[in-house]
Formats: structure tokens, C-alpha cells, sequence
RNA sequence: CUGGGUGUAGCGCAGCUUGGCUAGCGCGCUUGCAUGGGGUGCAAGAGGUCGGAGGUUCAAAUCCUCUCACCCAGACCA
């Protein structure tokens, strides 16, 4: 992507009232743009970002044998009224009317709509267990949007919601999704902060657990034992005055952002929509379920808490939108020559290059634009590095620069992902 | 929903207390000249009717009433 043509804009300066860190980097930077309360558009940079973040999410969710397919938003009222949840989670539930006073909900989750197609489906032991999937957008009234991505009305989410015969079963696959959670935090740069935290459960298992990533922007409180590492949050922190797992030491409190949480959700909805499977004894059950969230744009915004400097993003290699960001300094046309042809070769090579070409623009004022934007690699060809037929490379976790011949850029960039 | 705060140009703000010339400033944008490795300098321009509605007044960004929106704290939150 050449920047001359790139549809973003810099604002230098930050607005008074804006308080979390990512809302302010990622606005200034030209990633979101508000709409309005906890509405935001994502603008390409945005976009490409939270592309990665669903790319690293899917491939791990296929892992873990989760079929990927797509439900709709709009959902019938009487899917709701017959979960109840058209009561119980009424503060935040959008509901529109269509023609002829028809009522609908737009969804926030969407178990009232994969039990009911389960039950399409699964008739058999022989069906189960299985799970599927979907990235998708939901639909929340939050009372209170807050800091910036952190707390949306509307989000892309990944749901996963698996089938079980028996409780076993149902325990296993619970604790595979656990490491594959895992594993998606790490690979988005979060492993050492992101706490798998032990949370009071839906309603007929009694623990759940949140994905909660350590920072000072997040709303909850989580409770690290400093003996064991365990985590926990409020309200197991009350009914538990010790370390529940060790028995000893006591809890070190942290805030925290929850980038994830999975439930055990049993017969919560198959009871209500009665999905039931015949069992080898000839007898109907109730399938047992359990669903696995994340929201795709909060999990951008804590990468963005968690990686940051005074000067702007950092972007951990996996997500971010380019993973290069040429710098042309010369104004010959011998340099703008060199420039366009490694931007040619980096893309042939599947490298993802923003090629910074305005020349009218100062170069303080281009590098100071680039650390904003946090690209990981920043390469700046001027007259001084192509009298040594060189390029200078800086990464951006670092603040030394060095020589890198043009001819080997390629292979330096591919050595180093 | 409760409490507090803020709405003036694309962005960030001053002006409002003590109504009064054609509403200012910085950034950004346009044009020209210079400059060319950390938000470059000089000069000349374009752009707002002050969130909205109503009212008071000779006169309202400024005072009054209503209303909308946004932010912060709390409550709430698979």
C-alpha cells in the first residue's frame, strides 16, 4: 500500500477526554473512527489488524475440530421468550420491529439460534460430540460503553459452541478449547499477561473460566495467588479467603481486561429447545454444550494497552497491518527507483509493505507518523544509505538502526519474522 | 439509570462569569518560495453562525427554558 493513497488521517493531537491509552493511539493513528457511543468503523489499517487477530483465531479454532459457519443477526423474538433471556438480558438486547409488528432481537450470542439448528442435526451418539463456529458481528446495549474497543455495543465476536453425550466428554473438550485459548492470547502477543481465570460458573457447572489480560485500562479486578499462580476473580475471591488450588499464599490483585471466557454451559438451552440424542442404550438425553467467546476488536484494543510507547503502537509481528513501513527519503530518481522496485519485490514475496512516497512531507515528521502507526520494521532509504548501496532497518520494539545491503533486505526480514 | 463534565472550522482549543464592532488561535488543507534524517521556515488563501429548538433583549456563542449528543465515575455486564 502506497501511504500517499492509504484512506487514513493523522491527528497529532489527543482528545481531553479521551482516557485508555488504545482508544487515543488507535484513533490518532487512523485505525478506528468513532461513529458514536461504543460504535466504531474500522478504517484499513484497522481493518487489516483486526483481519489478523480473526486469521490467528480461526486457524486455531479448525484446530480444535470447530467447524467455521455463519448465523444470522436478526433473530426471532420467541427463540428469546423461550430461553427467557428475552427478560433476563433485556438491558441489553436490541429489539426492532419489522412489517406487520413482527418482533425481533438482534443478536447479542447466538445460542438461541445454534441449539435450535443442532437439533436439525444431532439425533444420534453416533452425531456427537461436535462443535461449530462463527466470527461474527453481535449486537450489545451496553449501559456504559467505555475506553475506546474495550466496551462496544457492536463487535465481531468468535463463538464456538460444542455438543457433548456426556459430562466427560463436555470436561475434555472444555480444557482443549482452555489451551487452544490460550495458545490464540500468545500468538497475539499476550502470553505473559493473560490470566486463564477461575470465575463463578453458568448454571449448572460451578466454575467458569475468563481469559483476562493484565493491564490498567481493564474494568475487572483478578486475584493472582502468589504461591501458585492461580487465578481468580471477585467473586471467587470472596468465597474463597485462601488460595482454593494451594491452600496458601495470598492474592496479589491486578486490573484486568477480559479478552475471553468459555462455559459449561450443559443443558442451559438444550432443556429449553429440548435437543436431546438417543444413546447407545436406546435412551434420550439432553445434549450437553459448552460456548467459548472472544471479541475480536477488545482483544485489539488490549494488544494496543499492552504494547505502546510515548511515541505510539508497537504491534506484535502477528497482527499488525504491514509488516514492513519503507521510508523513501531520497529525492532522486534513482532512489525513488530503488524504493519501488524492493516495494514490488517485498509484496511478490508476500511481505506486507506500507510504502511511505510523500516526498512533500518532513522527514521528522514521516518517522515521528511511522512510530504512531507501529509498524514493525521501518526501512528508510536516503542518499546516505545508497552511497553504501544500503538501506537502514529499525525495529520498532528497538532504538538502534542499522545497515542492511538493498540486495539482502529480503532475506534479512525473512530471516528475522 | 444516578452523579459530575463537555458540545464553537476536519482535529485540538480560547471567548461565555460582567450580552455589543464583519467569532479568534494552533494543527490540518490550498498556492508560491525556500528547506530536506525526528512533527521545517516565510508569505498569501479557503473553511465555522457557535449541538438543536424555543424564549428574553435594540442586540445572544455569551442570559433563561426545553432537548439531543459525547466523555468520566458508579450501578450493571455469557
Amino acid at each position: 500500500m502506497k501511504q500517499s493513497k492509504l484512506f487514513y488521517r493523522i491527528n497529532k493531537s489527543k482528545g481531553s477526554n479521551i482516557e485508555s491509552v488504545s482508544h487515543d493511539l488507535l484513533i490518532r493513528a487512523g485505525y478506528i473512527d468513532q461513529l458514536m457511543a461504543g460504535v466504531y468503523s474500522f478504517l484499513p489499517l484497522g481493518f487489516l489488524v483486526l483481519k489478523n487477530i480473526e486469521s490467528i483465531i480461526r486457524k486455531n479454532m479448525l484446530e480444535v475440530g470447530g467447524q467455521e459457519l455463519l448465523m444470522p443477526v436478526l433473530q426471532p423474538k420467541e427463540n428469546w421468550v423461550k430461553t427467557n433471556r428475552i427478560e433476563a438480558e433485556k438491558e441489553i438486547l436490541f429489539r426492532v420491529e419489522g412489517n406487520g409488528g413482527k418482533e425481533y432481537v438482534l443478536g447479542p450470542t447466538h445460542e438461541e439460534v445454534v441449539t435450535p439448528l443442532a437439533k436439525k442435526i444431532i439425533f444420534s451418539y453416533r452425531d456427537l460430540p461436535l462443535s461449530v463456529f462463527q466470527i461474527q458481528d453481535k449486537l450489545r446495549d451496553e449501559l456504559r460503553p467505555k475506553s475506546g474497543l474495550l466496551r462496544v455495543k457492536e463487535f465481531w465476536m468468535k463463538d464456538l459452541y460444542s455438543f457433548h453425550a456426556n459430562q466427560a466428554d463436555l470436561d475434555k473438550y472444555y480444557e482443549v478449547v482452555a489451551n487452544s485459548y490460550e495458545k490464540i492470547f500468545k500468538e497475539c502477543g499476550l502470553g505473559k499477561i493473560t490470566y486463564r481465570t477461575l470465575a463463578s460458573g453458568g448454571s449448572f457447572s460451578k466454575y467458569s473460566d475468563e481469559f483476562q489480560m493484565i493491564t490498567d485500562a481493564g474494568e475487572d479486578l483478578i486475584y493472582i495467588c502468589k504461591k501458585c499462580s492461580l487465578a481468580i476473580n471477585k467473586e471467587i475471591k470472596s468465597e474463597n479467603p485462601v488460595c482454593p488450588n494451594c491452600k496458601g499464599g495470598e492474592f496479589e490483585e491486578k486490573k484486568a481486561v477480559e479478552v475471553g471466557n468459555i462455559f459449561k454451559l450443559a443443558t442451559k438451552y438444550s432443556n429449553p429447545f429440548d435437543l436431546k440424542f438417543t444413546d447407545r442404550d436406546g435412551e434420550d438425553k439432553n445434549v450437553l454444550m459448552g460456548c467459548y467467546g472472544i471479541g475480536l476488536g477488545r482483544l485489539m484494543g488490549a494488544i494496543v494497552e499492552a504494547n505502546n510507547d510515548a511515541n505510539g503502537i508497537i504491534w506484535p509481528k502477528s497482527v499488525a497491518p504491514f509488516l514492513v513501513h519503507i521510508i523513501l527519503l531520497d529525492k532522486t530518481s534513482n532512489g525513488k527507483e530503488i524504493a519501488e522496485k524492493l516495494y514490488q519485490n517485498l509484496q511478490k514475496e508476500d511481505i506486507k509493505v506500507l510504502y511511505d512516497d510523500r516526498q512533500d512531507k518532513s522527514a521528522g515528521e514521516r518517522f515521528a507518523e511511522s512510530d504512531l502507526i507501529g509498524i514493525p520494521y521501518r526501512v528508510v532509504i536516503s542518499e546516505k544509505t545508497l552511497e553504501k548501496k544500503s538501506v537502514e532497518i529499525k525495529e520498532r520494539v528497538s532504538n538502534s538502526e542499522k545497515l542492511v545491503k538493498v540486495s539482502s533486505l529480503i532475506s534479512y526480514i525473512k530471516k528475522n519474522v
